[in-house]
DNA sequence: AACGATATATATCAATTCGATATATGTTTA
DNA sequence: TAAACATATATCGAATTGATATATATCGTT
C-alpha cells in the first residue's frame, strides 16, 4: 500500500493540511506505519493532479500559506477500492534482532546495554499507547491500539525472560579490546 | 543500519556470492530484515570500492561469472564498530493494521477475509520458523528465531481472540454495494 | 513589553531500498 | 531430451527517508 492511499484514508476523517496528516500519523499510526513530510507533501500534490483530492489556500492570519485538502467523490471511491484490494501483510525491519543475530561478536557489556535499551524502548512505546485507550475510537482503531500493546508487551517480556541467561552464557568475542561502554553515544 | 553493514556481517560467516547472501537473508533473516538483489549487488560493489571486501571471479564450469566476496581485515573492524554503535530499534510497516484502522469502511465479508488471511499468513510464517529450531545455532541466532515465534504467536492469537466479536459487532459501511468477495484477486 | 522557545506550516533533495525485469548457464525430473 | 527449476548477476524507475531550509504564530517568562 502506498502512502498516497493512506493519505486518502486520513482525509476520509475530515479536511486536513499536510501538517495535520503528519500529526495524525504521529498520534495514531506511528506504531504500525510512520510517514515523513518528505513523502506526505509530494503524495498530496500527486493526489490532486489525479483528481482524488482538492485543495484550497486558507486565508486569514495563517502561516505561510495553509493549504487545506479535501477528498473528492472520486478519491473516496478510489480509496475504498484500494483498501478492499489490499492484501493484509506486514513488514518488519528490526535492527535489534540484527544486533542479536551477531551478538557473539559483541562484548558482554555492550550486549547488556543493547538488551536494556531495547526493553526501555518498548516500555516507552507502551507508555504512549496505553493512554490512547482512554479516548473514544472505532472498533477498528481500538483493535490497532490493543494489538500494539499486546505485541509490544510480548516483545518486552521475551527480552526480560531471556536477558539474564543470555548474559551469563555469553563469551567475550575474539580480539575484544573491552573499551568502556560509555564511549558510545 | 544500512544493508552494506549487514552484508559485511554475513561475510563474517564465510566467503559468499551475492546470490549466497540473498539466500542467507531468506533462510535466516527474513522474519526481521528482508533484502532484495537490487540492493545487495550494489552494496557489495560499494563495499569493494571502500576496501571492506575483496572479490575474485570463480572459474571452472560456473555460472555467468560467479563472484565470490570475502571480508577484509578493515571490513571486519568496520563491521564490529558499526554494530557496537547501532541503537537497538525496530520499524514496523503493517498493511494489516492499516486495514483494521479503516475497517469501518469495509464490508463485513471483506473484513472477515482480511482477518482470516492474516491469521493464515502468521501460521505460514510460524511453520517456516519452527523447523529452524532443530538446527544448531549461536545463542544470538536462536534468540532471533524464538523471539520471532513468540511474537508471531502473540499476533495470531490476538486475531483469534478478537475475530468473532469484531465481526458480529461490525456494521456495513454506507454505500456498500455488497460485491461478491471472490471478485478480489 | 519583549524575548526566546515551541508549534504550525510547506518545500526540496540526495541517498537508500524495493520490486520488476532481463539475461544466461547448470541441474534435476518426467 | 525437453521442460522446469536453481544458480548467478545486473539494471532501473519509483517510493520513501531523513536532513535541511524557510517563515510565521503562539505561549511562557521575566
Amino acid at each position: 500500500m502506498q502512502l498516497k492511499t493512506l493519505c486518502l484514508g486520513l482525509l476520509e476523517m475530515g479536511d486536513a493540511t499536510g501538517y495535520d496528516i503528519k500529526q495524525m500519523f504521529e498520534r495514531s499510526l506511528n506504531h504500525f506505519h510512520a510517514a515523513s513530510y518528505g513523502s506526505i507533501y509530494p503524495a498530496l500534490k500527486q493526489l490532486e493532479q489525479e483528481g482524488h483530492v482538492r485543495s484550497r489556500l486558507e486565508t486569514g492570519g495563517h502561516h505561510p500559506g495553509k493549504r487545506l485538502f479535501s477528498l473528492t467523490e472520486q478519491g473516496h471511491a478510489h480509496f475504498i477500492e484500494s483498501l478492499t484490494g489490499t492484501e493484509p501483510d506486514e513488514n518488519i525491519r528490526s535492527e535489534f534482532l540484527v544486533l542479536m543475530f551477531f551478538s557473539h561478536l559483541l562484548e558482554t557489556a555492550v550486549l547488556e546495554q543493547k538488551l536494556d535499551r531495547m526493553e526501555a524502548r518498548y516500555n516507552n512505546k507502551l507508555e504512549i499507547l496505553g493512554p490512547l485507550l482512554d479516548q473514544k475510537h472505532t472498533a477498528g482503531i481500538r483493535f490497532t491500539i490493543e494489538f500494539g500493546i499486546s505485541v509490544m508487551t510480548a516483545k518486552r517480556d521475551f527480552i526480560r525472560k531471556h536477558r539474564d541467561k543470555l548474559l551469563s552464557d555469553h563469551k567475550e568475542p575474539p580480539h575484544s579490546k573491552a573499551l568502556p561502554v560509555e564511549k558510545q553515544r
